[in-house]
DNA sequence: CTTAGATACATTGTTATACTATGTATTTTG
DNA sequence: CAAAATACATAGTATAACAATGTATCTAAG
């Protein structure tokens, strides 16, 4: 079938839920950027690569959504934690707003 | 604030949840391009530029998810009707598995 | 009766963003 | 000791929404 036109289109779907939901993966923690793949894996299924997540991360922090502070290991790499700014959890309260609302304009679609 | 942030956020969250929302509202009716919009617009609040509309209808076209057909008006502009194909009604359920999937995972890390 | 707005299609160019590929460096595990 | 996992990062590519623009018809207001 057309295998290529449903894997490209979740693609498109991860555009913009990416952001949303990382932003709310951030709002009750702080997390590093590989420990945020991680934990999306884990609970969600939603496999994010790493090439997406640095450059969104970097893009957060140039509209100050996110702000990172480096914290060293006693051993291992030093890992950048990422926490929300005030502007990042206005932002997000205003996405969640209009993701309730398209949510549930789907769920009235798809029935 | 960061205004402009949150409107372009909304236009990436439709990239793939617009050709969802298309296709299940072409599951249980033929409606032509101008209806889709006006349709999804009362019904949801989303608002589809006809710009995006279009060539999005020709995409799924290419892809043989829809077929169109021409239908004359006895009075004004000719409408061209969607209606889903095989493909694109085996296409759409499994674009309903991962969105449910995913509308899930959002809810659960919402909280 | 003329003009603005709604109806109905379509295309071109721009912009934003996920992904692949690639790279560096450290630590753990088989 | 080598491979896999951990942890960061960037460059280039592809895709799709949108603004702008264009054509053409019909309706309603002035």
């Amino acid at each position: 079938m057309n295998e290529t036109f449903v894997t490209n289109w979740k693609s498109q779907v991860k555009k913009g839920t990416l952001t949303f939901i990382i932003l709310n993966v951030l709002k009750n923690n702080e997390y590093y950027g590989y420990e945020l793949i991680e934990q999306i894996r884990n609970h969600t299924e939603i496999e994010i690569a790493e090439g997406t997540l640095y450059p969104l991360m970097n893009r957060l922090k140039t509209e100050d959504l996110v702000i990172s502070k480096w914290v060293e290991q006693e051993t291992g790499i030093p890992r950048k934690y990422y926490s929300l700014t005030p502007a990042g959890i206005a932002t997000l309260s205003q996405m969640n707003v209009y993701w309730e609302n398209l949510e549930k304009s789907i769920k009235k679609i798809i029935k």
